[in-house]
RNA sequence: GGCCCCUUCGUCUAGCGGUCUAGGACUCCGGGUUCUCAGUCCGGCAAUCGCGGGUUCGAAUCCCGCAGGGGUCACCA
């Protein structure tokens, strides 16, 4: 039996973009491939930034890419709850036991107070350290009135990361920082360490901005006197543009809107994988079973990477590919064009398998498939727009489809007999494929791409395939 | 500014002292696949491995400097 068990840690202050996906997805991948578990911890001690809704946004987002965790809001286990929100009194007893053992004190001094230290160090060019203030006889602490700071025990600490391999600071980087907030919820930094412990966390994954408070982390579980879990750091994500952290103000987008243009799961967690690991065999596409077989910590790389969208559409591409035609079909329900409705479910997965291999999210459907389900308005740009078709002139396109029509009118439009009609049309009319064909898809769809002739006229039916021809002649 | 981390094709990456005149994938470009789009197959462009010094018979790989980038220095996480 194992005993991992990793987390994801996120505030509600809004949607989850790649990045934090990224994190919560190594933490279940670890979780899923050693049997261990994933929790999900709720970290809402910011009562101003928390968004409302952005709980069950999130949930929403982790169950749509099927990261699903088996302790966590709305999944009791026996370390709960697992919102922080609502382990107040925990964080409290903690900092009351640091208080007695001399570790933890009130902070007396005013915002106002505080801004000026800041000012001053950064004045002198120096990083601002509250211990360099702190106070010779701080007052007793009043729960939810003053905030409580750790009374820290400056020293240099060397540590191991999963990924980042040796870290060190010196004693510079430890400070008397805040545990409890003076509205009586704890900090991040007090809280998390509580909880991790309280919920025997194994594994901490979290992203590069926390390296530089590591020590401080250190320095609270010896005073705490409690054993650390694994430190694993992966690199940032950085934006596609530049070198900047994919950040929600630079419009990384919310995870959940991919879900919603119908790229896959599968893609989806793949892509994002892929940013920062790899197994280091020359395979690009995983499935999800794959990527928990193949992932390990000590294969995900340490700098950052740049999110690439153009990566993802052809992993999304790919990974549609790869679907049978009864998976697609489930898939594609919400996806239908408005026109679809009413026709019959063997029609659509006929139309499904001639546009498949050209799906790269499925809100392409309708684009795609319309077509098949409406005549579509004539559009004479088609031909205008098509040097070989307008450089014949009109008479003579309309000669040829009428020819065309005359033929494909003594078809029984099974696949093999449209194929030798469309061929012998060829020597009919002496055309070559790249004029006769174009015409005749051209008219019989309105569409500017589709899947092959003979596959489409067939789908079409041969009353719809004449009548838009005849159509397509009228207007020449 | 202090501290910490990172640095191989445009992008994601392989690479752990010789098999690297640096491999794969995405993108892009050319060609095949009886029409279009996509897919697929074949081919191509693309990194003197951030720069400068060492160590070594030999360095993308080890060491030292420098530069660039990122992170952090909140009663945010």
């Amino acid at each position: 039996m194992n005993s991992l068990r990793t987390r994801f840690a996120p505030s509600p202050t809004g949607y989850l973009h790649v990045g934090g996906i990224r994190t919560a997805l190594f933490a279940w991948l670890l979780a899923r491939q050693q049997n261990g578990k994933f929790i999900l911890r709720i970290e809402d001690t910011d009562k101003d930034r928390e968004v409302e809704g952005s709980t069950q946004h999130i949930i929403k987002c982790l169950i749509s890419l099927g990261l699903d965790y088996d302790e966590g809001p709305n999944q009791p286990g026996p370390y709960g709850p697992y919102r922080q929100s609502e382990r107040l009194s925990i964080y409290r007893s903690y900092a009351e036991t640091l208080i007695k053992l001399g570790r933890a004190y009130a902070d007396p001094y005013s915002k106002a107070e505080l801004a000026n230290f800041r000012r001053q160090a950064a004045k002198q060019g120096s990083p601002f350290l509250y211990r360099n203030h702190r106070p010779s006889s701080p007052p007793d602490w009043k729960y939810g009135s003053l905030p409580l700071r750790f009374k820290s025990d400056p020293k240099a600490y060397r540590w191991q990361d999963e990924v980042m391999g040796n870290l060190s600071a010196g004693e510079e980087a430890i400070d008397d920082f805040i545990l409890i907030k003076s509205d009586g919820f704890p900090t991040y930094n007090f809280a998390h360490i509580v909880d991790d412990y309280e919920m025997k966390i194994t594994h901490i994954i979290r992203g590069q901005e926390f390296i530089a408070s590591t020590p401080n982390y250190l320095n609270l579980y010896e005073a705490l006197n409690i054993t650390r879990p694994l430190f694993v750091t992966p690199p940032p994500v950085l934006g596609p543009s530049g070198n900047k952290k994919l950040s929600k103000r630079d419009g990384a987008k919310d995870v959940l809107e991919y879900i919603k243009q119908g790229y896959l799961e599968a893609a989806l967690l793949n892509f994002i994988a892929s940013l920062g690991w790899n197994d280091g065999t020359t395979q690009e596409i995983y499935t999800v079973d794959e990527l928990i077989k193949s992932f390990s910590l000590k294969r995900i790389v340490k700098s950052g990477a740049r999110f690439d969208e153009r990566r993802l559409l052809w992993m999304s591409g790919a990974h549609i590919r790869m679907l049978s035609t009864e998976e697609l079909t489930k898939r594609a329900k919400s996806f239908w064009p408005k026109e679809a409705i009413g026709y019959p479910e063997e029609y659509k997965i006929r139309v499904l398998s001639l546009v498949q291999e050209r799906l790269k999210f499925l809100a392409e459907i309708p684009s795609l498939t319309r077509f098949f389900f409406v005549d579509l308005p004539l559009d004479p740009s088609l031909i205008d727009n098509n040097p070989k078709l307008s450089a014949i002139g009109k008479p003579e396109l309309k000669k040829l489809l009428g020819i065309a029509l005359d033929s494909l009118a003594q078809s029984d439009f099974s696949l093999g007999d449209l194929q030798s009609n469309l061929n012998s049309l060829l020597d009919v009319t002496g055309q070559p494929p790249g004029i006769l064909f174009s015409l005749i898809r051209i008219a019989s769809t309105q569409a500017p791409a589709s899947p092959p002739l003979a596959e489409s006229l067939k789908l079409l039916g041969k009353e719809r395939t004449l009548k838009r021809i005849k159509q397509q002649i009228g207007a020449l």
